[in-house]
DNA sequence: ATTTGACCCTATACCAAGTATAGACTTTAT
DNA sequence: ATAAAGTCTATACTTGGTATAGGGTCAAAT
């Protein structure tokens, strides 16, 4: 398969193809005489896995250890378990943190409803206000 | 005041202090003899608010815009109202987005259970499931 | 008077995770 | 034979900064 099929195939774009070889998420492909690249069946199945390891928002890095890892299946899946912990983490403190401003602008955007001038604006005043950790 | 002085006042870095300013969130300064940048009590308070916009994590454009408009304090605030109220959508959207990946994520979690070698890893096999909009 | 240290200056490169060109080459279709 | 579509590499751009390198400035200590 040339790189147009397998972008057609997962969605990802040629450029991000070629983008993921770079970073090493993909080996280097066999060419073809006129330097084209050529993609067997398996790595139309890695890029499948890269690309729902991306749509969950995994890094490359994170990506690389489970690739990796895959190359010993049978070691104990620990390490694997580890990576989505972290990440489950890592995606919850930013919900919480989102969820934090989301009331903080919520507040914001309530204190404006009196004047409507740009000098009155509640919206305006709130954001002037220092805040800064003792 | 010299750069450093308003840094350690904003906890801004002198680099985003002068990167901001590259951004025209800051206009350009007056300049000691030396070359130093000499900063106001109006500029501080300035960058007091882009901090407190940043940690609503506006963007620089969001910032510019809300900016411009205390240019024209007469003016009705209806613009700031539009600015705020679409980031708080952008949030709210992104909030959905992260609790969604977060419930794929724990499924994902939940299905490692029993076996614990790589190769029977329920995680990896969810991982590569193709899951492609027709 | 000079040297040290703390600060400041510009310019440039780097980070993630791609996206978007330019300019050339290959292959396919008409 | 020529045009269109696909591919190639290399490079620049995006966001919101951070981190250097290699200088210049200024105050205090020696
Ligand atoms: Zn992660
Ligand atoms: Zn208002
Ligand atoms: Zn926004
Ligand atoms: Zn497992």
């Amino acid at each position: 398969m040339k790189i147009g099929e397998i972008a057609d195939i997962t969605g990802c774009s040629v450029q991000t193809i070629r983008f993921y070889e770079r970073k090493g998420l993909l080996a280097q492909p066999k060419r073809t005489e006129g330097n084209y690249r050529i993609y067997s069946k398996e790595t139309l199945e890695q890029l499948i896995f890269i690309k729902q390891c991306r749509a969950h928002d995994m890094s490359i890095q994170e990506i690389s250890y489970l690739l990796e890892s895959r190359e010993t299946p049978e070691q104990s899946c620990d390490s694997v378990n580890a990576i989505i912990n972290e990440h489950i983490e890592q995606i919850s403190a930013k919900i919480e943190e989102l969820n934090a401003l989301k009331a903080s602008l919520n507040k914001m955007a309530n204190s404006c409803s009196a004047n409507r001038k740009i000098k009155d604006c509640g919206i305006l005043s709130n954001l002037k206000q220092a805040n800064f950790p003792k």
